[in-house]
DNA sequence: CTGAATCCGCGGGGATACTG
DNA sequence: CAGTATCCCCGCGGATTCAG
């Protein structure tokens, strides 16, 4: 993915290989449909989480949960509590979530550009 | 993820619907793992077969042909069998292939822009 | 070398119920 | 409303084998 060749001591071949195995762990993590459409959905703005639950269509309860917590941990979402009764919580991208979104967005704008060539090449491979 | 409001007949709305749910489809075959980081390792050149496997590390032989045929179905690359004994296989990125690469890059890069960040965000929320 | 097929275990992920 | 926990099943995905 991103080794590249480089001479060094061993102490930093060392910190080359860590971080590319951390960098592999993150992509990992985040290269995934879920993440990625939770990532889209929030956008600007900041969503409750069942605003989310609506705006990811096919999400479950589970899935979204899991997501938000995986990317809170990497510092993608803040999660911010109200202690109201009800509870409200919301979530809000962070600036490092924020450039990955802008990705995503790439994903999504290549999608629906290339939409008709993908479904012409599916009938021509499907035959 | 792309619904946008539109005035329409009944017939392009149900086109639009249509074109929504062929969008998520393929959102989903290529948001996963493997796929990506196949993309990312053609790169720019035609790779064989076990090429594939040797540089996407950490890929099955199972998985590797499973997402080759799925993009190669979805038209983002080009599989050429050269009748030759052995077989001699080459797969190259479509131009479609080669846009979506762009976006897999920028997704890359930010893994490594902000490979720091996300590992102090891990240890915080560990704590 | 490339690829299809089979077997099989483990975990993703849905449904549900329960707390605060 | 938001989150956790439990149950459970289906399918992802690895290992292996066979074919061209």
């Amino acid at each position: 993915m991103v080794t590249k060749q480089y001479k060094g001591t061993p102490e930093e071949a060392a910190d080359l290989r860590r971080a590319d195995s951390l960098a592999r762990e993150i992509f990992g993590d985040i290269a995934n449909k879920w993440a990625l459409l939770i990532i889209e959905a929030l956008g600007e703005r900041t969503h409750r989480f069942s605003e989310l639950r609506d705006d990811v269509e096919g999400v479950s309860h589970k899935m979204l949960t899991q997501n938000l917590r995986m990317l809170e941990r990497n510092g993608l979402v803040d999660r911010e509590v109200h202690p109201t009764v009800p509870p409200r919580v919301e979530y809000t991208l962070t600036e490092p979530g924020r450039a990955l979104r802008a990705t995503v967005d790439a994903m999504c704008d290549w999608t629906h550009r290339y939409l008709g060539d993908i479904e012409a090449s599916r009938s021509r491979f499907d035959a």
